[in-house]
Parts: C-alpha cells; structure tokens; sequence
RNA sequence: GCGGGUGUAGCUCAAUGGUAGAGCGGAAGCUUCCCAAGCUUAAGACGAGGGUUCGAUUCCCUUCACCCGCUCCA
C-alpha cells in the first residue's frame, strides 16, 4: 500500500468535515485552522484519552486549566521574552545566543567562532492589551506554552492537595507561536493545542524518571494506534537544546512529509521554577537562573528527612494534539481494493478515537416502520454512554457504509425487513475493518456495545 | 523571511481573449434497497483586488492561501 499523503488527508478533512481552513470565505489565515463536525469529536476523543491516561489512571497527577492570556513577568522569567523578540543566532560553540545585529563579519564576539546558526526571527510571541486603554503599555502575551502556568501555580496546587514529590500536573490547553512558516497542513501552526504534563520529581532521580516518562509515552500513542515501526525516538543533542533543558527526547512519527516531532520530553531540571523563585540564594539551584525580585514566591519544596528546603526537577512530556490527530488520521487512513476492482477509503482508527462509534441506517428510507424503529434504536443506545451515535438515512445502504468507513465508524447497524417482521426484533451489526455482518437481537445491543467500546 | 510551484463547483479534473463542462459527492423524490446500483428533479465554481482590452477565468501587477526547498520543533 502507498504511503499516505498530505493531499489525501486535506482532501478528506475538508470533504468529510474535520478540519477546514480558518477564515477560508475571506481568503484564509495562515497556519490557522477549525476543526469540523467530526474533527471535534476526533479532537476530544484524543484529548480525554491523554487526560484518562495521565490523570485518571494515575495517583500522582492533578489536573489544571490555566488562563491563555498571560502576566508579561511570567513570560520575561521565563526566558521567552530574550529569547522570543528578536532576530537572534546561536553559536553552535559557545552556546552563546545574540541578536543578529550584534555580529560582526560573521563571528560571534564571546568566542570568535563562525559556526553560527542563521539569524532567527524570535518575534514568536503574541501580544494583546488588556483593559480598555491601547497605549502599548497594559499588555499580556498569548502564552507560547501551556506550562508556564503549572510553575507559576506550583505552589497553590501543591498546598490545595498535599501533593508529595514526585508528582505532576497535566494540563491541556492552547498555545500560540507566531511561526515564521507555518507548514504542513496542522503540523506547524500558529494556534495549536498542546497536552503537557510537569513532574516534578527529587533532583537527582530526574534522569531514571525522564526515562520511565519516555518509554511510558511511546507506549501511549501506540495505544492510540500508532504502528511501532512509524514512531521513532531522537535524543537531542547537546548544541540544540532548548534554553530550559538538560536533555530532551523526541517521540518522533513519520508523517506524510517526512518524520517529525510529535512530543517531546524535556529535563527541564529545576529551570523554571527556580526562576520564578524569589529567594534563589537559598535553594541550591543548579541551572542558571536570572535574578527575581517581582516574585513573591519560594517554589520549592521542604524535605522532612534532609530538613531543608529544595526545588523539584521537571519532567516534561508535551504532546501537539493538533499534531496527534494528524498522526493517527495519517496510520488510520487505508485505501484497499475490493475484489470487484472498486477501491474503499477506511480510516482505520483506533475505537475510542472514531468520531461516530455507531450508525444505525434504516435499509429503506422510506419505510415508516423501519425508520421509527432505527430512531428508536438510536436513542435508545445513546443511553450507553459511549459516544456519538448517528441516525444514517442518506443514500442507499452501500453509500452509507462507505461514508461510514471513510469517517472511521466501527460499527454499522442495520434495520432491515426481518427487524420489523420477526420477533424477537434483530439487526444487522457490520464491522468496518472486515465487512463482515452478524445478526443480533436489538434487546442485546447495548450490552454488546457496550462491552465493545468501554 | 528568501527561492520555486499552484489556485476553475464540497472533492478530482476539463475547456476557452467573447463570461465555463464532466465524474464523484451533497439535497429532494421513486424503487422489499445489504456494500459508492438505477431513474427523476433542482442546486453549485473561475481565491481576492487592480490594470491592459470593445470584452479577461485566460495576459500583466498586487495581495491572500496552499504545496516544495532553506528553516523548524508541540
């Protein structure tokens, strides 16, 4: 089978309804895009099965929704404003980073080298006002990463829930970056959505736990239905790491236009914290930090066996969700050719992925007794709580099981002739990887179900 | 941001300096209708703006978006 291709899947997207281009009546925005009717479920299917796996199915994670719009001070200690508003190159060398400006015949003026790296616009931050005066000085950022709010509200989780390290808290939520180039269908955006999770953890243990993380989240997007031999890990190397970390896998997946980042799990040590940390002097810190005086807070944390006070290590693992689905639509969507010759779009996905769990399809659209009585099973199964179940009356029964394989629904249900004329009432139930059709009694439905999708 | 390419209906494509045609899809209807069947009906497009021209979807310019490289990292 060929690979998948970017076409393929925008083509579906669009046709099907899951993901359009923003703004497209006006001509579009670049790097901006809506997720449709199906694209919303895809999405949320996604997101709960991350918020499940890291919050629900674990004893030492807490869940957060913090603010989009985001305190200046919160971002300057971060580092993202030096580093996120100008034009800047890195010397590969000295790991010095400068604005382009400031070099002279191409040498870095810490150590004299030439390997640096291409001046990059940093401008990567979006600014608003806040409050009813624009004069350029009441503004916040969009944050450019959902985690700066877990270190800042460190403190009010760990007193609100007596939280011990180690321990995390996830957050799902969007993030904005002012890309240079947006590209790649959802894969580079300038609205995205992230998952991340911080773990703060003992220093000292942090590299046994980024450890446990990495293999702990490749063994997640598998569950989603990524195929081993698609997922790669890259160990970054040292010269290009991210100015808060020490050591930074990538879960990487192959995507349509190559293999690319799909998450990735930082050592961010005790980077952050620390600098948003008012009494620095006291804590030991092992990363650079800059001096803070606007913090109000010790982010730390008292250990009762050394008796002293100390400041976690983070792990990270942040995910793309818009990158996610992107992932599991490119391994879902299969083309396979039937033995009369035609050719049938499936996406494959994963059941608690698929947009629509069930279709119940009356076989004459026009027959009262049928239709009433596929309304009826409908409603009726919606009481299982599985998900999106849909009423499907358009076309005739192929169309409809086609549709339905190219939106990923597992399973079809039937109400044909012998539903109405013979008792006990069955239905057909059709499996959308295999075609294949049984007969069940409509009073077992729901268990069936059920015990499917659960 | 730089270089290259693309832009015709929801999707895939066609034609043309004289204002567009198809297949599929979508809508309504008929058909005891189980894997894109058949029949009937109606709907639907030249990305946007400007210029040249008697006349532009076609030529030129600008712009917007997408794709491919450089870049990148959720």
């Amino acid at each position: 089978m060929p690979a998948t291709t970017m076409d393929q899947l925008v083509s579906l997207c669009k046709r099907r309804g899951f993901i359009f281009q923003n703004a497209d009546i006006y001509g579009g925005l670049q790097g901006i895009y809506d997720y449709g009717p199906l694209g919303v479920e895809l999405k949320n299917n996604l997101k709960a099965a991350w918020w499940r796996s890291m919050v629900y199915e674990r004893d030492d994670v807490e869940g957060l929704d913090a603010a989009i719009l985001t305190h200046r001070k919160v971002l300057q200690y971060s580092g993202h404003e030096a580093t996120f508003t100008d034009p800047l190159c890195d010397c590969r060398k000295c790991k010095a980073r400068m604005r382009a400006d400031h070099i002279k015949d191409g040498k870095c003026p810490n150590c004299g080298s030439t390997d640096l790296t291409e001046p990059r616009p940093f401008n990567l931050m979006f600014k608003t006002t806040v409050g009813p005066i624009d004069d350029g000085s009441n503004y916040a950022y969009l944050r450019p990463e959902t985690a700066q709010a877990i270190f800042t509200q460190f403190k009010n989780v760990v007193d609100s829930t007596a939280r011990k390290v180690p321990f995390g808290i996830a957050q799902i939520g969007k993030s904005f970056r002012n890309e240079i180039t947006p590209r790649n269908f959802v894969f580079r955006v300038r609205e995205m959505e992230q998952m991340e999770l911080e773990f703060f953890v003992k220093p000292g243990t942090d590299e046994e736990w980024h450890e446990k993380w990495k293999e702990a989240r490749v063994k997640w997007w598998e569950e989603q239905g990524l195929k081993p031999e698609n997922i790669h890990i890259h160990k970054i190397a040292k010269e290009d790491l991210a100015h808060y970390s020490k050591a930074t896998y990538d879960i990487e997946f192959k995507f349509p236009h190559g293999i690319e980042e799909l998450e990735g799990i930082a050592n961010r040590t005790d980077y952050d914290l620390g600098n948003h940390t008012r009494y620095q002097n006291e804590l030991n810190l092992t990363s650079h930090v800059h001096e803070n005086k606007d913090s109000e807070a010790k982010l730390a944390v008292y250990d009762d066996q050394e008796k002293k006070w100390f400041v976690p290590f983070v792990i990270e693992p942040s995910a793309g969700v818009d990158r996610g689905v992107l992932a599991v639509l490119t391994e879902a969507y299969t083309e396979e050719t039937l033995p009369n010759g035609e050719t049938r779009t499936v996406l494959k996905l994963k059941k608690h992925l698929a947009p629509v769990k069930v279709a119940v399809i009356p076989l004459k659209r026009n027959h009262p007794q049928i239709v009433e009585l596929a309304h009826q099973i409908k409603q009726d199964l919606l009481k299982t709580g599985i998900g999106r179940i849909m009423f499907e009356d358009s076309g005739n029964i192929g169309k409809a099981y086609r549709r339905h394989d190219e939106i990923g629904t597992p399973v079809c249900i039937t109400v044909d002739f012998e539903s109405i004329e013979q008792q006990p009432a069955t239905v057909t139930l059709r499996d959308r990887d295999t075609m294949k059709q049984e007969r069940i009694e409509v009073s077992k439905l729901a268990d069936y179900l059920k015990q499917l999708f659960m």
